[in-house]
RNA sequence: UCCGGCUUAGCUCAGUGGUAGAGCAAUCGGCUGUUAACCGAUUGGUCGCUGGUUCGAGUCCAGCAGCCGGAGCCA
C-alpha cells in the first residue's frame, strides 16, 4: 500500500507548509465561490475535522468535475499544504489536481446528504453511516478503548484467552442460546424417543454460541494466574432495549488467588485506565459529544478517573433505598434484586458517580459464585454507572469443591454437567474472581450515545440482521 | 415477552372528517475566502399494508407489518 497522506497528517501540522501532498477521501460539503474558487471538506476518517481543499476554477476539468461534486463523493487530491486565510482551520489544502474516483449516483436521494439525520435513518443504513460525524467519532472511539484494553492487560501481565465462540457446554448459564447446527431442519434425524439427534450432527452433541467465556477462561486463569477475554458474546435473549444486543463484546478478566476486593479494585482502575485514553487519544471526538450529545461527556469522564469508586454492600444499598423516601415501583426488601430503578437512584442520585454493589443474596446470583461466611450472601458485585446501569457484572468463585457440590445440589444442577469445571477444584484450586463488562456499554458511557445499536457497526437484535 | 407511542416528499416533521404543507436536501440562478454559508426559484406524494364506518378518510375503527421508547432479562 502506498504511504498516501491522511487528513489527520496535515490538520495536526505533522507536516510542513508548501508541503505538496496527495489525499484521497470523501466529500462531506462543497461551497461555491464565484470569486473562482470551490471549497470542499473532506473526510477519510483519519480525524473527527474534515480539511478544507481550495479549488480554483483554474484546473482544467473544474467545471466537468469538480462543480459537479456533491456529498459522498470520492476524490483524490493533490496539492500544496497552506495556513489557512479563513477561519475554522489552520491548514488547508491548495489543489493543483483533483481527480474523481467515484461520484453519487443520485444526489438526491444519497442517504447521508449533508443534514441532520435520526440515528434510526442512519441504523437503515449501516453500511453508510460510518461517514457521518458520530458515527466515525463512535468508531475511533471504540477503537481506542478496545486497544487500551488489551495494552491495560498486556502492562498488567494478564494473558488474552481466546475462549471458544462455539460451545458444547450447557452450563454456562446466563441466558438463552443460539442453537449451531448443520442438520437439516425440515427432516433432522430422530431419536427413539422422537427427538432430535443431536448425536448426528457436525459435532456430535447439540451446540451453542457461547454467552460468556468466563467458565474456560477460569481453566486458564488456574495456570496462567492474570487472564482475560476479549470476543464476541452471543444472547438469544428476546430483549428490545436500548442497552442490549443479540451479538455483543465482552471483556473477562480473571485473576487467581485474588478475592473479591482486588477483583473490584481491578474494575475500577481497568475502567480508568480506559477512560483516560479516550480523553488522552481522542480529544477531537470528546469534544464533538459533549457539544452535539451529551453536555457531560467529557467532564464526567474526567470526574470519573479522578475520584475512587463508591462501594456498597447489598444490606446496607436496600438500607439506603428504604431511606431514601423515593416512591419505587418495584419493591425494596432485602432477599430481592436491584431494579433498574434502584440501581439509577444509587448511582445517578445517591452517589452521582459509578458505583460498587457487592454481596448479593445468593438466591439471586450464579452458581459458581463463592459464598460468604454469613451463608447467605455470595461474593458478588456490580459496577453501576450513571446513564448506563449494570456495566460490570463480577464475582469471586467458589474454589471450594465441597461448597460448590452444595450449591449445585441446592439448585438442582447435575454435577457431570460440570466436570471439567470441577477438576479445576479438584487439582490444585486457589481462590479466583473476575468480571465480565458489556464492551459496548463502555463505549456508550464513553460517548454519551444512549442507544447500543450506534456503537457497534452492524448490530444484531432480534428481528434484524441486515448488512 | 409485556406496556405505550409512531408510520405523510430523499430526510425531519406539521396537517381541527371537506382541494397535500413547511424546513432541510437535491436542481437552477444570484452573491460571497466560504465554514452543515446566505438570498431567490424549481422539482419532488399510492399519506405503511388490508379491510371497515361515512356523501366524503392522511384524519375515525379493526387487523397486520415495521420502527421507537419504557419494563423484564442481563453485559
Amino acid at each position: 500500500m502506498s504511504q498516501a497522506t491522511m487528513v489527520h497528517d496535515v490538520l495536526s501540522g505533522k507536516l510542513a507548509v508548501k508541503d505538496v501532498v496527495t489525499l484521497k477521501g470523501w466529500v462531506r460539503t462543497k461551497r461555491d465561490s464565484k470569486a473562482g474558487l470551490s471549497f470542499i471538506n473532506l473526510h477519510d476518517g483519519s480525524c473527527f475535522n474534515p480539511v478544507q481543499v481550495v479549488a480554483p476554477n483554474s484546473l482544467n476539468n473544474y467545471d466537468e468535475d469538480v462543480l459537479a461534486l456533491t456529498a459522498g463523493c470520492s476524490i483524490e487530491v493533490t496539492g500544496e499544504v497552506v495556513e489557512s486565510p479563513g477561519k475554522g482551520q489552520a491548514f488547508e489544502i491548495q489543489a493543483t489536481e483533483i481527480k474523481v474516483i467515484g461520484l453519487v449516483e443520485d444526489p438526491q436521494t444519497y442517504p447521508m446528504a449533508p443534514k441532520r439525520h435520526s440515528m434510526e435513518h442512519l441504523r437503515q443504513y449501516a453500511h453508510l453511516r460510518p461517514r457521518t460525524n458520530i458515527i466515525g467519532a463512535a468508531t475511533r472511539v471504540r477503537h481506542t478503548l478496545a486497544q487500551a484494553a488489551h495494552r491495560f492487560f498486556h502492562e498488567q501481565g494478564f494473558y488474552w484467552i481466546t475462549t471458544p465462540i462455539i460451545t458444547g457446554s450447557d452450563a454456562e448459564g446466563a441466558g438463552e442460546m443460539f442453537r449451531v447446527s448443520t442438520l437439516d431442519m425440515a427432516n433432522p434425524p430422530l431419536t427413539d424417543k422422537g427427538e432430535v439427534d443431536f448425536s448426528k450432527d457436525f459435532f456430535g452433541k447439540e451446540t451453542h454460541l457461547t454467552v460468556s467465556g468466563q467458565l474456560n477462561v477460569e481453566a486458564y486463569c488456574l495456570a496462567m494466574s492474570k487472564v482475560y477475554t476479549f470476543g464476541p458474546t452471543f444472547r438469544a435473549e428476546n430483549s428490545n432495549t436500548s442497552r442490549h444486543l443479540a451479538e455483543f463484546w465482552m471483556i473477562e478478566p480473571e485473576i487467581a488467588f485474588a478475592d473479591l476486593n482486588e477483583d473490584a479494585q481491578l474494575a475500577e482502575d481497568f475502567l480508568k485506565y480506559i477512560y483516560k485514553a479516550v480523553l488522552d487519544e481522542r480529544a477531537d471526538d470528546m469534544e464533538f459529544f459533549a457539544k452535539r450529545i451529551n453536555k457531560e461527556a467529557i467532564s464526567r469522564l474526567e470526574t470519573f478517573i479522578n475520584s475512587s469508586f463508591e462501594r456498597i454492600d447489598y444490606t446496607e444499598a436496600i438500607e439506603i433505598l428504604k431511606k431514601s423516601g423515593k416512591k419505587f415501583e418495584f419493591p425494596v426488601e432485602w432477599g430481592l434484586d436491584l431494579q433498574s430503578e434502584h440501581e439509577r437512584y444509587l448511582c445517578e442520585e445517591h452517589v452521582k458517580n459509578p458505583v460498587v454493589v457487592t454481596n448479593y443474596p445468593k438466591e439471586i446470583k450464579a452458581f459458581y459464585m463463592r459464598l460468604n461466611d454469613d451463608n447467605k450472601t455470595v461474593a458478588a458485585m456490580d459496577v453501576l454507572a450513571p446513564g448506563i446501569g449494570e456495566i460490570i457484572g463480577g464475582s469471586q468463585r467458589e474454589e471450594r469443591l465441597d461448597v460448590f457440590d452444595a450449591r449445585l445440589k441446592e439448585l438442582d444442577l447435575p454435577a457431570e454437567d460440570y466436570s471439567w469445571y470441577r477438576d479445576l477444584r479438584r487439582y490444585g484450586t486457589v481462590p479466583h474472581a473476575g468480571f465480565g463488562l458489556g464492551f459496548e456499554r463502555a463505549v456508550c458511557y464513553a460517548t454519551g450515545i444512549e442507544n447500543i445499536r450506534e456503537v457497534i457497526p452492524f448490530p444484531r437484535v432480534s428481528n434484524n440482521a441486515d448488512f
